[in-house]
DNA sequence: CTGTTAGCGCTTTCAT
DNA sequence: ATGAAAGCGCTAACAG
C-alpha cells in the first residue's frame, strides 16, 4: 500500500529497453507482420520484464477503432435481462467485442445520462433495452451513426434494427389457457402502459378476453415498476368484491409483488386463485406451486441481437431497418388450475374440494 | 440507415463554430471558471448546434484522470452479486464515479483476462469479487496499484483492503437453528472448498456440529458452481442410505439446484427433509414453504466497499490494509422444522403427522 | 480573460 | 525490416 504512483511503463519504455524504435514495438503488441522474429522476441521479453500493460485508451483513440459494444439494461434486478445480457455477452466476446454495460434503473433520465457516457466512451456499437417510453434515447441516438439494435421493449415502428418477442400472440395464447381452465374474471396487471411490450401484453389479453366474449370481466390493472407497488396493487385488487379467480401478471418484478400479495391475502394458489406469470424465471420451478409461466426465447433473442448488430459493424447491414420477433412459448405448470367453486370457498382451513383438487394438492405438495 | 460515417464533432469544430480557440471551448465544456458569460454562451450554442459529444477516451488520456471504475463479479446469475452491484453503483454515481462491469463467468481464466482488460482503460480503482481461487487476480494486480477493494471471496490475509462477512459465524449459528429442531444428520451442500468464503461456511457448518457432539454425522459434500451439478449432487444425496434431515446449502445458485432435486425425490420440505440457504433472495420468502436462509447484509457490505474505495481514490488510505468482517443474520422461515419421525414416513401421501406438523402445513399454505 | 502550445500513449504512414 | 514523424481529441500550462 505505497502511495506514490509509479507511472504505468508506456510502449516507448518497452521500445527503449527492448532497443527497438517505438514504431516496431507497436507492431510486435499488435501481433503485425513485417518483423523480425529476434526483434519480436526482445520486445515480448521487454515488455514482460517492465510489467508492461497497453493503454487502451490511447490505441482506441489513435485508431479511432473499438471492440467495446455498450449495453443498456433498464433493470438488472430482472432475470429475463440477466440471461439476454449473458447470451449477448457470449456471442460479442466469441467476436472479440466486449461489452459496456449501462445500468438505467427504470429511470429514463438516467438511462438518458448512460447512453451519453457510453457513446463519449466511443464504442462501436449499442444494444438498448430501453425504458418507459424512449424518447431520450431515440434523440441521443439519432445524430449519431453508431450501429444499433433496439431490443425487447420496442415495436416496428422504430428507425433501427429491432429485435422482440411477440408479446400478444403470447399474452393472448396465456389468457386462453386461462380461458379454458374456466376462468371468466382473469385480471391482467401490468407494470405500466407505456412501455411497448407490455402494452402488447395487455392487447393480446383483451384480444383473448374479447374473442372469448368476455369483455366485460376484462380488467387492467397498472401496478409500476417495483415489486413494492406490485404487490399493493395486486393486495387491493384481492381484498375487493369480484375477487378474480385467476391473475395474469405482465413482467417478472410483477409475479414476485403478486405472489407476495396472494400469500398475504391467505389465499391458496391455484385452488383459490390461479397465477400465470409473463415471463419465465428459475425459481418458478423449484417451489410449491410450480408457476406457470410464459416463457421467451432468451437465446435466441440474444443471438438475433448479436447477428443484426455484428452485420452492421462488419458494414454489411441492409438499408433499411429489420424487425425480427420471436415466438414465446407457454409453460403451464401448476399455479393454474381451474377456478375454486364458490360454494368450497368458505371451508379453506381443510382443503377438500373435488377429487380433481384434491389430486392437485398432493401433486403439488412433492 | 446511412453507410457513410460522418466524422464526429470535435471540440475543434466547436471553438471554430464559436469562434473561440481550442482552450477555451475546452474550458467551458469542463465547466471551468474564467471565461466570460457571453463566450460560454456561444461555445454552448456552437456545441448544441453541432450536436458535439465529447471523447472521454482522449480527456482521459491528456488528462491521465478517470473516473471508472472496474467491478470484476463472478456470476450475474447470482442474485446477491446483483444486489451488491446495484448498492454499490448507486454510491459510486453519488460520489462521480462510474462502473465498469466485467463479468468473469465463474472462469479464473476468463477473471484474469477481464481484470487485464479493465486495467487497460486506465480506471481509477478496482473492486474484484473473485472466483476460484484468486491467484490471478493476485499476480495481475500486484505490480499495478491502482486502488482496490476485494469483497466477499477473500479473507484477512488478503494484502489489500477487503470487506467480507462473517460467512464462519453465520454458518455455524445456522447449524445451530438445525441442531435445535432436533435433526442430526445435518449435510452442508458446498459449491467448492477453494471458494474461500465457501470453506468458511464449511468450517463454521462442522464447528457447530463438533460442538453439538454430531460431528460422526457431519458430511460435506461439494457439489460445483452450476446448478445443474448441485441438482445431480444433492439427488444423488437423497437417494442414498442414511439419507439426512436436513440440508444447509452453502450459497445461492446450490439451493437452486437442492430445492429442484427435493421435488425429484418427491420430498416434502419441510416435513421430511429441511432446508436452510445461505443467502436469500427475493422468491425465497413468496411461495410454499418459505425458504429459511441466511442473509448478507448487502447494503452494509456495498456501502463499506465504496467507502474503503473511496478513502484511495482520494488519497486518504491508512498504509495498511483494512479488513472490514459484517455480520450476517439467519432469517428462520418455514422450510425449517424438526425432522419427521421415521415411523409416520411411510404413509406419505397424505400427510397426518402430529398436531405440529399439521398446523404447520396449514400455516405453510397460506 | 483568451489564445497558443505542448503533449497524454498509441498507431500509422512514409521514407530509408 | 526498421525508424522517424505526424497526429487521434483533448487538457493544461503558459504567455499575452
Amino acid at each position: 500500500m505505497d502511495s506514490r504512483k509509479k507511472p504505468a511503463r508506456t510502449l516507448k519504455d518497452v521500445a527503449n529497453a527492448a532497443g527497438v524504435s517505438l514504431g516496431t514495438a507497436s507492431k510486435v503488441m499488435a501481433g503485425a507482420e513485417g518483423v523480425s522474429p529476434a526483434r519480436r522476441q526482445q520486445v515480448w521479453e521487454a515488455a514482460r520484464r517492465l510489467g508492461y500493460r497497453r493503454n487502451s485508451l490511447a490505441a482506441e483513440l489513435r485508431s479511432s477503432r473499438s471492440t467495446s459494444i455498450g449495453f443498456v439494461v433498464p433493470d438488472l434486478t430482472n432475470s429475463f435481462f440477466i440471461q439476454l445480457l449473458c447470451v449477448v455477452e457470449d456471442h460479442a466476446l466469441a467476436s472479440g467485442y466486449r461489452l459496456l454495460l449501462a445500468h438505467a434503473q427504470e429511470d429514463p433520465e438516467r438511462e438518458a445520462e448512460r447512453i451519453r457516457f457510453v457513446l463519449s466512451r466511443q464504442v462501436a456499437g449499442m444494444i438498448i433495452i430501453p425504458c418507459h417510453g424512449y424518447d431520450h434515447a431515440i434523440e441521443e441516438l439519432r445524430e449519431c451513426d453508431v450501429p444499433l439494435v433496439m431490443a425487447d421493449r420496442v415495436d416496428n415502428s422504430f428507425p433501427a434494427n429491432t429485435v422482440t418477442t411477440d408479446s400478444r400472440r403470447a399474452a393472448s395464447d396465456g389468457t386462453e389457457h386461462l380461458i379454458a381452465l374456466g376462468h371468466k374474471r382473469i385480471t391482467f396487471i401490468v407494470n405500466a402502459l407505456d412501455l411497448v411490450n407490455s402494452r402488447e401484453r395487455a392487447d393480446g389479453y383483451l384480444d383473448a378476453m374479447k374473442r372469448a366474449g368476455l369483455a366485460r370481466h376484462a380488467r387492467v390493472v397498472v401496478c409500476g415498476m417495483t415489486d413494492t407497488e406490485s404487490h399493493a396493487a395486486t393486495l387491493g385488487l384481492l381484498s375487493g368484491r369480484e375477487r378474480p379467480t385467476a391473475l395474469f401478471t405482465g413482467a417478472n418484478v410483477a409475479t414476485l409483488g403478486a405472489l407476495r400479495a396472494i400469500r398475504d391475502a391467505e389465499l391458496r394458489l391455484p385452488d383459490e386463485i390461479s397465477l400465470l406469470s409473463f415471463d419465465d424465471a428459475p425459481w418458478m420451478s423449484v417451489l410449491h406451486p410450480r408457476i406457470s409461466s410464459i416463457h421467451q426465447p432468451v437465446e435466441a433473442v440474444g443471438r438475433a441481437i448479436w447477428q443484426l448488430l455484428h452485420k452492421q459493424l462488419q458494414g454489411e447491414s441492409s438499408p433499411e431497418p429489420v424487425h425480427l420477433r420471436m415466438k414465446a412459448d407457454l409453460r403451464v405448470r401448476e399455479s393454474t388450475a381451474p377456478p375454486y367453486k364458490a360454494s368450497a370457498k368458505e371451508n379453506s382451513a381443510a382443503p377438500h374440494g373435488t377429487a380433481r383438487t384434491r389430486k392437485r394438492a398432493v401433486l403439488a405438495d412433492r
